[in-house]
DNA sequence: GTGGTCTAGACCACG
DNA sequence: GTGGTCTAGACCACC
């Protein structure tokens, strides 16, 4: 499991942590009834206090992403209904953030438009020259 | 000044000061010359204390941001050249990052085409209206 | 640690330690990856408030002199390069600051020479003594 | 009288000006009797507040630098007998302690002197071309 | 224990 | 009045 845990973000680490697995569960990159790594595996991947993995996964589980078979481990639980619709429009706002920053900053709806297109060139281009 | 101050955000007080000044002077709402609100005055304005305002002061003036005249107050300086493109590349790669996050939850290029366009609608809809 | 703490002096206090610190380090008195004294342990060692070493050690980071881990405390990190150099080039500045007073107050090249030397003298007298 | 005043130096103005005279009074630049510009003239022409100057003819006066004559105004007192050599003396001070801080820094012996010999050249080059 | 932030309140120098 | 500094003391997140 890897995840990039920036130790001097305003964010602490262990929500920075549990983003970032909520992510990997509402992508399907982590599917219902697999087995995370044990506190102590994943912290020592990561890099980080065993106290901080622990409340991860306690956060985690108080919010229906995992369950946890005491004295075994933690496995990925079902996760809530609509909470990747939730996940989106939180996507949503934060885009609608950054255009309201970029108009401010006097950028025209066309100058907007081109930089969207640049960046989704960049990040889709891998897939049509596959094609 | 009129500054949105969040106290529950993990961003702290000062950060968050700082940087919705940081944006008025690159967007030109604050003009090279201009006075800035009193540390005592903000600090009341904004209900946080005087104390946190002067560090937010501090970062400014080493940033280049401002210039103080001691006993006197705080100006606007002239921001470094670039700093605003700097500013725009952020705002770039945050807009990457957010594209990379829908695409891993199996959104499609149209998909995520579609979404930016119906925000970047709701952003222009008045201008649109007036002309 | 121990630095000298003038607090009847025009220079504030933590601009005092911040200097010393950053000699240490440019001196190499303190090597790369060593960890400095805790924020309230300094406090207390030097007399002075821990929001003012907080203040220093805040400063030293955002100029690149030491990072910090939070929850366990902050390291010496690799000073700018050139930095040793342009702190050389401080140092000459004020030599220049100083011979051009003694000009100013009719003092020969030959007298500036003279005294100069006898600081010399004083300087490495003791380096002398033992080869 | 051009003096150079820095506003963000962490030496008060006051004082900033007052060793200003002083220097020029031992460097004989101004005469035993000279009358002193006026406390208004001198504020606008240093760009500063009436009040810093008051302020500074009185620290000269009460140091036996400047006499005043009520209604009238200052003129140049004779400074205080050896008060030059108390000068040079502190510039002594001021000049081991910049060697002692390049000795410091790893510089050798004949390294100093050659850094000392090259400032010299640059301040007393001019006069070596005249003659 | 550590750093990080914030509040409250004080004093100084300067305008 | 202004900025600049400092103290005292508190709380939080993290180790």
């Amino acid at each position: 499991m890897k995840i990039k845990v920036d130790h001097h973000s305003d964010i602490p680490v262990y929500k920075q942590i549990v983003v970032a697995i909520k992510d990997m569960i509402l992508a399907n990159e982590l599917i219902e009834g697999e087995a995370l790594p044990s506190v102590r595996k994943l912290a020592i991947n990561l890099g980080v206090n065993p106290n901080t993995i622990a409340k991860v996964f306690f956060i985690l589980q108080s919010e229906g992403y995992v369950d946890s078979k005491p004295g075994i481990g933690y496995y990925v639980a079902k996760p809530p209904p609509s909470s990747i619709e939730k996940r989106l429009m939180d996507l949503d706002d934060a885009m609608r953030r950054i255009i309201l920053k970029m108009k401010r900053f006097a950028l025209s709806e066309e100058e907007i438009n081109k930089r969207f297109s640049a960046i989704m060139e960049g990040v889709f281009e891998n897939e049509r020259n596959r094609s």
